[in-house]
DNA sequence: TTGATAATTGAACAGTTGGTTAATATAAGG
DNA sequence: CCTTATATTAACCAACTGTTCAATTATCAA
């Protein structure tokens, strides 16, 4: 008779998956060891191996949680949204993705991490989440193009002059911090910069 | 008697140089071996200590030939450009910037993973080279906003949405070759990839 | 040509670190 | 209480790390 995984065990697999997200966006999985990941989330270094069953393993896990996190930011924006107008929807789909990619840089991290080391491990991650993922966007930045509310083009290459702008500041915060004084995680700032980036991208579209 | 350094020595000096921009660009110091390095440009591993001393020493060297590739390359432009109109200058700067980010990724690899290490060696780089950089830089910002060329605001948060879209697509260039089917590096596609990004600044600019 | 110096090589050091496993101990559930 | 789930400890052992040193080869000034 099985017996049902204890609350316990889901918080350490939690708190390994929370320390491996951010140390795998750092240094990607070749620049880390198991090793560390344990020590930053505070447990035994063996327990990865007796819950995930090899790094590798932990990498798909964390890579998983990324998608996850991420799905589950946009579904609720969307049931919040789904009475709304079309153009007040795709307006505040564009302002809450820009947003999610300030206040969660690691993830953005580990998409870069994953696109300089093995390439099976990106095939496998294009493969069974990405894809998924550029679908759904893809369509949000047609919306918004048909909407007036992002630049006319190939929407693919839309979608990463978004991301670029969204996320750069964010990619190179510790330098950006030292040259500018400022702080590009407190609230303000944020809010400052979806402010830029959405600008940028409407009032383009409008004058094409 | 001492005797000038022989061609020869420059030539495995530029060979491991180019490969440690390449292996740091892409695992950054931790995740690369001086082995690797060595191994990557053909040459025994123990020149590598022999030529630059240590590990650290080699990063270092790496960062200034970073930063002599973009000055150099920026100095050229410039000097080829000087008696021409400040309209057509200040367009051709920028043109030429999201080339130069299409045309050498590794570079801006190398900034991203120097951003996330060790931050001794993140501040002797900002202090010794991007500092002179990002004056220099601001600099054309401020005078391509004053002519309509580039989104009003502050000019370093402006230095960093234009950084961002010009290279995400390259950070991802795996990625996106995947996703779209196309190459990103192709000639065709870089000067689609400037048209874009140049189109997405100026028109916003005038709008405003 | 020769002697001195620069450049390269191969061997080796002296540890550290890697991921994983197996045996043991503790905690929780039925 | 007894079984199963979870956590810990110890250990393996191969691979790798940056660096040093003596030995070899190449190059140039004299």
């Amino acid at each position: 008779m099985k017996r049902a995984e204890q609350e316990r065990s889901l918080q350490t697999k939690n708190k390994i998956l929370s320390a491996a997200l951010s140390e795998f966006a750092s240094t990607g999985f070749d620049g880390v060891s198991t090793r560390a990941i344990a020590k930053k989330a505070e447990v035994n270094h063996t327990l990865i191996s007796h819950h995930f069953g090899s790094k590798e393993a932990l990498w798909k896990a964390t890579a998983k949680l990324c998608f996850e996190i991420y799905s589950e930011h946009n579904f609720e924006k969307r049931r919040n949204m789904q009475d709304a107008e079309a153009r007040t929807l795709v307006k505040v789909l564009l302002k809450d993705f820009i947003k999610f990619c300030a206040n969660y840089p690691d993830i953005h991290h580990f998409l870069i991490q994953a696109n300089q080391g093995d390439s099976e491990r990106l095939d496998w991650f294009v493969e069974n989440y990405l894809r998924t993922i550029y679908d759904e966007e893809l369509d949000i930045i047609r919306r918004a193009q048909k909407l007036g509310l992002a630049p006319q083009g190939d929407s693919m290459h839309i979608r990463y002059l978004l991301l670029g702008a969204a996320t750069s500041i964010y990619t190179f915060a510790p330098q950006f911090a030292r040259l500018s004084g400022k702080d590009p995680f407190s609230d303000e700032f944020i809010e400052q910069h979806v402010d830029y980036v959405l600008t940028l991208f409407t009032t383009c579209a409008k004058k094409l």
